[in-house]
DNA sequence: GCCTGGATTATC
DNA sequence: ATAATCCAGGCA
């Protein structure tokens, strides 16, 4: 018989906090290739206190190499915490405004981290899908800022934990790095394909009605 | 030291 | 389409 097309999380029972603490990753999850990370990290649980998302979209950051990476210029006051070992978080402000949550990955020297570019509730959230749509509303609904730079997520109030397995994952370009030059158009970006809680890159069109002619 | 421009979001 | 808002990093 024909089962039912798995919806995304909503339907899932919400995990308690105490359940995720059990199923926290190590740090050697971390210490692997970016991409790998990135992909990976997708369904996976953000938690900060008492509250946690499911992270449903991110982008892969590289080492000093990758124009579109704060790597780029090599390890800086802020950003020398990416040439760390990985499985360390980097927090940093953007536009003044926005704080932006990232985790270091790979091995120390490296430079890599992902960006956690989009969360649907889980605990202790909102159940509007939009409250941690956008990396910059990741945070507010985590209640994290440039204080939890450089955690140690093996360890403390902050980490990730094994979730869900997303039904198929999508890439493509990450968004906001068109400064980048060809390394804008590497396919670094991954998302649980239709979720409801996935940003919107700009210029990416919104399901649209056939206009009338 | 000064100047430029963001890994964004809300609003006009 | 454009303001908001601040600081990192380049260059003088």
């Amino acid at each position: 018989m024909t089962r039912s097309p798995r919806l995304p999380a909503p339907t899932e029972p919400a995990p308690s906090i105490e359940a995720l603490a059990k199923r926290r990753l190590p740090a050697s999850f971390f210490h692997r290739d970016v991409l790998v990370v990135a992909r990976e990290l997708v369904g996976c649980a953000l938690v900060h206190r008492r509250r946690a998302g499911m992270i449903v979209e991110t982008e892969a950051y590289h080492g000093p190499g990758d124009a579109a990476s704060h790597a780029r210029f090599g390890p800086t006051a802020r950003t020398s915490v990416m040439f760390g070992p990985g499985g360390i978080s980097y927090v940093y402000l953007c536009y003044g405004i926005h704080q932006m949550f990232n985790i270091v990955t790979g091995a120390e020297g490296e430079g890599q981290a992902v960006l956690i570019r989009a969360i649907a509730p889980l605990v202790g959230l909102p159940e509007d899908p939009g409250v941690g749509r956008g990396p910059g509303k990741v945070t507010t609904a985590l209640a994290l800022d440039r204080s939890h730079d450089r955690r140690d997520l093996a360890r403390g109030a902050l980490y990730v934990a094994a979730h869900a397995t997303p039904p198929a994952i999508a890439t493509g370009p990450r968004v906001g790095v068109a400064y980048a030059g060809e390394w804008a158009s590497r396919p670094w970006r991954f998302w649980w394909k239709d979720h409801p809680a996935v940003s919107k890159a700009p210029g990416e069109k919104r399901p649209r009605r056939a206009r009338s002619s």
